[in-house]
DNA sequence: GTCTATAACGCGATAGAC
DNA sequence: GTCTATCGCGTTATAGAC
């Protein structure tokens, strides 16, 4: 069952209930401390104050929690997406636009982003959509940066490492992020942007 | 039970059993595509066709082979960069050594390097000596960019996100370098430290 | 909606034969 | 050095009382 938005259809029709989520984001913050598969039920209820069995009156089985954490996020960095490739403007100001995109959803969601990372391969049912969702999305982040090159903005090196060092980065931020609690998001982002695009060389 | 070699304390004393390299080169591969916890012994004695039981021959436990995998890595690094430390030398080029570094020993075991970066948290004895070596490294490799900055070889930007921003890629390697097979590994250091130090904006 | 009890199974690790 | 057999425990998930 998927709705529609936009041009695409996404897996996540139904908007949780409040308790649902809380089990969710609790679960999130242990998947992201000891990674899904060394997390139990028992420990998800424990840090709950409930009993394991409890759990299984509000989602259908341990996977459907680490379903709804990626792809919900996944969905997010794909439209976020789609809304840049469809803006009028340079390509050096759209990857501008993908560095705030990217420390937006983490900074909201650093524990979902761990899982997103790193537990990704533990997906069944859906681990082909998701996998079809982070393809698309490097495909047109690549297309970006090459069109860059054509239009003399970019410096002309393989783009795929270029891709690879910028992505490297926006993806390690869930890690990062929550260390800095007196971090501003948009100073983070321009900070990130001079870094990324211009380097550090004087 | 430790060795001394330089002036420090390393953990690995025993060069292991052509058997037990065997074991702990499988067990990488699998760590790998799954995490440390989603793989069993079971799973490690059958990718080498012999039964669990076996394995205990070799190896104390299952702890061990993640310690031997993680420890020998990380120190590794240490003594990569205690070399460039002391190399007489501008910053931006000891930088331009630290990318190689990494690029030469995560092109010698990208698998090890999977579990150097998500699996260090199911370490158990090695734990704190794992953290003090991460710390370690992390302090000199930031102590080198602010005497960067400090000289003018490099922008005033906050020191943590250009190390945040550098070492995020370099940790990231593991992925990227498996996928691309025809890769000349010096000409992978010399296009990062381009893209790394001077950025992609022409 | 949470509980207790339990089913059904897989886990790491050991003992002892060969 | 590898095997079979097994122990003790932890795992996800379900059934049914309250």
């Amino acid at each position: 069952m998927k709705i529609k938005k936009g041009n695409e259809y996404l897996a996540l029709p139904m908007k949780p209930t409040p308790r649902k989520l809380e089990i969710i984001t609790t679960a999130s913050t242990l998947f992201k401390e000891k990674g899904y598969s060394a997390v139990t039920m028992r420990d998800i209820a424990k840090a709950m104050g409930i009993k394991a069995a409890s759990l299984y009156n509000h989602i259908k089985n341990k996977e459907e929690i680490l379903t709804f954490i990626i792809i919900s996020l996944a969905e997010q960095f794909i439209e976020g997406l789609e809304d840049i490739k469809n803006s009028n403007t340079t390509c050096i100001e759209k990857l501008k636009k993908i560095i705030e995109l990217h420390v937006g959803i983490t900074s909201r969601n650093t524990n979902g982003m761990a899982s997103l990372n790193n537990d990704w391969m533990h997906l069944k049912d859906q681990l082909n959509y998701y996998l079809k969702l982070r393809i698309d999305y490097e495909n047109s982040f690549r297309k970006i940066i090459k069109e860059g090159v054509k239009k003399g903005e970019i410096k002309n090196i393989n783009p795929d490492i270029m891709l690879f060092s910028i992505l490297s980065t926006l993806r390690s931020l869930y890690i990062w992020i929550p260390q800095k609690e007196d971090l501003d998001t948009s100073v983070l982002a321009s900070n990130l942007s001079e870094v990324l695009l211009k380097g550090i060389n004087k």
